[in-house]
RNA sequence: GACCCGGUAGCUCAGCUGGAUAGAGCAACAGUUUUCUAAACUGUCGGUCACUGGUUCGAAUCCAGUCCGGGUCACCA
């Protein structure tokens, strides 16, 4: 039971015994005391005082008087107005401090069998990722090692769209021009040199249209009017048609995206147990549309689109179906998650997906529960805002900081450079000196992505944004580094071994309280599907501990007993530390 | 036009299932190192929580309306 709990049930007992009042768990506010007032953990009595039908300040008062008696806890406490602030004995604190040290698993919950699926990455094969697939990249694996934490069976899958008009761009123009090269040859990233072919048959278009005697107005329509458009169309047929040599370039080409994709994946530390490709998913859903029409949830129109009503819902006429009988983006969807519920029985479907997309996510659910299908309540879309420049929205065409590789590298060029500057590498081998340039960088970027809200957009200023000071991952990774260099000097043996001392110092008990809310964070983080939420609470936890780093010496405390105590609390501070940065894909430095 | 999501300090963000005097970081300014790593710490400066009204003992938080920004309302993905 964690110490709310505990306090929350105590409450709950005395309201039945001093006022018999039943009252519930959600009844009971309770906080962190603020620090311009004595205390640990604050009751708010307002909402009681109904039960009760006392005055606040009477309730609080009786509500303390029987805490302190029965909770075995409670050391003292005083009340202000409705606010009981209680505090706990210092015993109490380095007895907890001694109960979350002797359990290894702290705050990581055990297995419940409940299977997640979790959806997330879903690029093009014709280009390079970007910063938008960064942020999606990032907040899936977070929440995947969150659900993890919190006891789930997770599998990670990634979606590719590796088929349809956009790759037979990148094809025609490759063999149109390309004269044979490859990533080897030009030693181009193989997603970036299949890119640089879809740039490349943008500018044949272009140029094209620029010719074309009456081009329309609407570029799209002008772009079908090129004889380069032509060609890919006809080679998109081709494929369709499954033309050996179509297939054999199509293959090729996207093999090439998939090593650098996968070179990428890799740098950024995250993975999936299983890749869908929409080359053999797109006609999935046909079975579905049969469903819906037997059941006559869906309907054939007048013109042959088969489509749901969503009105009732709030939503508008969806169609599920071509008129000529042809997949679109939501057949295969509703195809895919049918094929994924038979394959795992999944409890939860989490798609991590832009927020553009937030319709589409409404209709495919909606559509499956109409239809009957229980599992489709499990389904989530964890919807993220994107990601803008200062000036807007970031467009592929505008300059190459969307890039995600090259946002990488810089922010790693930036990670050696500052380290360097500080002299932080001495003693270190060059590649220990490179896996600390990547921990740093990776850990600034991971850091700055997973802090914000994903439902919020992020600013992200190429110049200014990735900072290694105040709020941000190097300095929790710092404050690790910190704790790991007292830790060396400590004996290894007894870490987590001391006897209680007779009163703690203030920013001690903050620590041990902030150690005791890592549980919050990862169930919250679950609960909310949110990374931020842990984020923010290691960034708290970090900084209590550099204020208690600053204020009371660990090696050279005032006695022995001193010394043991606050060697076992940087121990446990450390861990937690490791722990949650790992929840957000993150290493931490025994040395920067 | 309808619907969805945002709007909190100069900037980037917490707080939003209602609770005490709205918190951090950056930037600016002033300090702290013979002591375990100064990527740190301490302090100062900085707020009409977009606006108006309502609900209540109490509203940044809930409700209604308005304004601003973004997104969606495709037989594109």
């Amino acid at each position: 039971m964690t110490l709310e709990e505990t306090l929350k049930q105590n409450t709950i007992a005395i309201f039945k015994s001093e006022f018999d009042a039943d009252i519930s768990a959600d009844a009971v506010t309770l906080n962190i005391t603020k620090k311009e007032h004595v205390g640990d953990y604050t009751i708010v009595v307002f909402p009681l005082i109904k039960f009760s039908k006392k005055s606040p300040e009477q309730t609080a008062e009786i509500l303390g008087n029987k805490l302190k008696e029965n909770s075995g806890i409670v050391g003292s406490f005083n009340v202000i107005k409705g606010f009981l602030n209680l505090s706990f004995t210092d015993a109490f604190w380095q007895t907890r401090l001694k109960d979350i040290a002797g359990n290894k698993n702290y705050g990581t919950f055990a297995a419940n069998k409940r299977k997640v699926v979790l959806e997330y990455c879903g690029p093009n094969t014709n280009k390079p990722l970007h910063i938008g697939h960064l942020r999606n990249m990032l907040l899936g694996f977070s929440m995947s090692e969150i659900l993890k934490a919190n006891g789930y069976d997770v599998t990670k899958v990634n979606i590719y769209n590796d088929r349809g008009i956009a790759i037979c761009k990148s094809m025609v123009a490759y063999k149109r021009y390309g004269k044979g090269a490859t990533p080897q040859s030009t030693g181009i990233k193989g997603d970036h040199f299949v890119g640089d072919w879809y740039v490349k048959f943008n500018e044949v278009a272009n140029e094209e249209i620029k010719a074309l005697p009456n081009a329309p107005a609407d570029k799209d329509e002008a772009q079908k009017a090129t004889s380069i458009f032509k060609e890919a169309h006809e080679m998109l047929l081709k494929w369709e048609a499954g033309d050996p040599e179509t297939i054999r370039d199509w293959k090729q080409m996207n093999d090439w995206v998939y090593e650098g994709f996968n070179e990428t994946f890799k740098l950024l530390g995250v993975d999936f147990q299983k890749d869908y490709h929409e080359s053999e998913t797109y006609k999935l859903g046909k079975d579905i549309i049969d469903e819906g029409l037997a059941k006559k949830v869906f309907y054939k129109r007048a013109d042959g689109a088969v489509a749901v009503d969503l009105t009732p819902d709030g939503l508008d006429e969806k169609v599920l179906l071509r008129g000529d009988g042809t997949a679109i983006y939501i057949t295969q969807d509703l195809g895919t998650a049918q094929l994924r519920h038979e394959e795992f029985n999944m409890e939860k479907m989490i798609y991590v997906v832009a927020n553009e997309q937030d319709y589409h996510f409404k209709v495919l659910k909606l559509a499956l529960q109409k239809l009957g299908k229980k599992w489709a309540d499990g389904i989530f879309h964890l919807s993220y805002a994107l990601v803008e420049s200062p000036t807007g929205r970031f467009k592929s065409r505008e300059g190459k900081t969307a890039d995600a590789d090259d946002l990488i590298s810089e922010v790693l060029r930036i990670a050696e450079e500052k380290t360097k500057e500080l002299g932080k590498i001495e003693g270190f081998t060059e590649d220990e000196a490179n896996v600390l340039y990547k921990t740093i960088g990776l850990g600034a970027l991971k850091y700055f992505v997973l802090r914000v809200n994903p439902y919020k957009k992020i600013i992200f200023n190429p110049e200014e944004s990735i900072d290694f000071h105040g709020h941000t991952g190097p300095f929790i990774q710092y404050t690790h580094a910190r704790i790991r260099a007292i830790l060396r000097k400590a004996d290894p043996a007894n870490l987590a071994d001391f006897k209680n001392l007779e009163t703690l110092v203030a920013v001690e008990r903050e620590l041990i309280i902030q150690l005791g809310e890592y549980e919050n964070a990862v169930l919250a983080a679950a609960e909310k599907y949110d990374p931020s939420e842990v984020a923010n609470y290691v960034y708290n936890l970090a900084r209590t501990y550099n204020k208690f780093y600053h204020e009371c010496p660990v090696l050279t405390a005032a006695t022995e007993g001193e010394k043991k105590f606050r060697i076992a609390l940087s121990n446990q501070t450390g861990i937690m530390i490791s722990k949650s940065m790992k929840l957000l894909g993150i290493d931490v430095p025994e040395k920067m």
